[in-house]
DNA sequence: GCCAACGTTGGC
DNA sequence: GCCAACGTTGGC
C-alpha cells in the first residue's frame, strides 16, 4: 500500500465536504497539473492519504482511502486530466499544522515542505506514521 | 494583499 | 526545441 497527500482549499472542498459524501465518496476532480495528474495514476484502491487544508489553514485534517484508480475526470472536457475517486477515513483528532510539519526535522523532505504547490503528492510510510501519530490516529 | 515559485503556453 | 510571457498557487 502506498500513501499520498491530497490538498484542498477548503472554501472550495473541504473535509467537511468530504465527511458528508461518507463511502460512495467523491471524484477528487480538478486537479490540472500533469505531476498530480501522473501520481494519481500510480495509485491503487486502498490506498490511503491525508487530505490538507491549504490556504487559511494550512493542515492535515484527516485520512482518506481511494476508491477507484484513475479515469477521465468528469469535470472536464479535455481527455488529458484524470482523476480518482477518494472517501474520508477517520477525522484527525487533533489537525496537523504545516508549522508542525516544518518544526520536525524528520519531515523536512516531505514534498508538503519542499514543493508547497503541488496538489498531489506521495507520502513516505515513515511520514505517514508520524503525522498519524501527531494527529492521534492509528493510521 | 503581496509576491515568490513554478508550470504552461505560444511565438520564433 | 527554446525561452519569454503569462497565469496560478499558496505561504506569509
Amino acid at each position: 500500500m502506498r500513501y499520498w497527500l491530497f490538498k484542498s482549499e477548503p472554501s472550495t472542498w473541504g473535509w467537511q465536504d468530504q465527511l458528508a459524501k461518507g463511502d460512495a465518496g467523491e471524484e477528487w476532480d480538478g486537479v490540472r497539473n500533469y505531476q498530480a495528474r501522473n501520481f494519481m495514476r500510480e495509485m491503487a484502491v486502498g490506498d490511503r492519504g491525508f487530505f490538507y487544508h491549504s490556504q487559511s489553514e494550512k493542515a492535515v485534517v484527516g485520512t482518506v482511502e481511494v476508491i477507484a484508480t484513475a479515469h477521465p475526470d468528469s469535470k472536464s472536457d479535455d481527455p488529458r486530466w484524470e482523476c480518482v475517486d477518494i472517501k474520508a477515513v477517520a477525522s484527525a483528532k487533533t489537525p496537523v499544522t504545516l508549522d508542525t510539519i516544518k518544526s520536525d526535522p524528520r519531515l523536512a523532505d516531505m514534498v508538503l515542505v519542499k514543493n508547497s504547490r503541488l496538489s498531489v503528492q506521495p507520502v513516505t510510510a515513515d511520514e505517514w506514521r508520524i503525522i498519524c501519530d501527531m494527529a492521534g490516529l492509528s493510521g
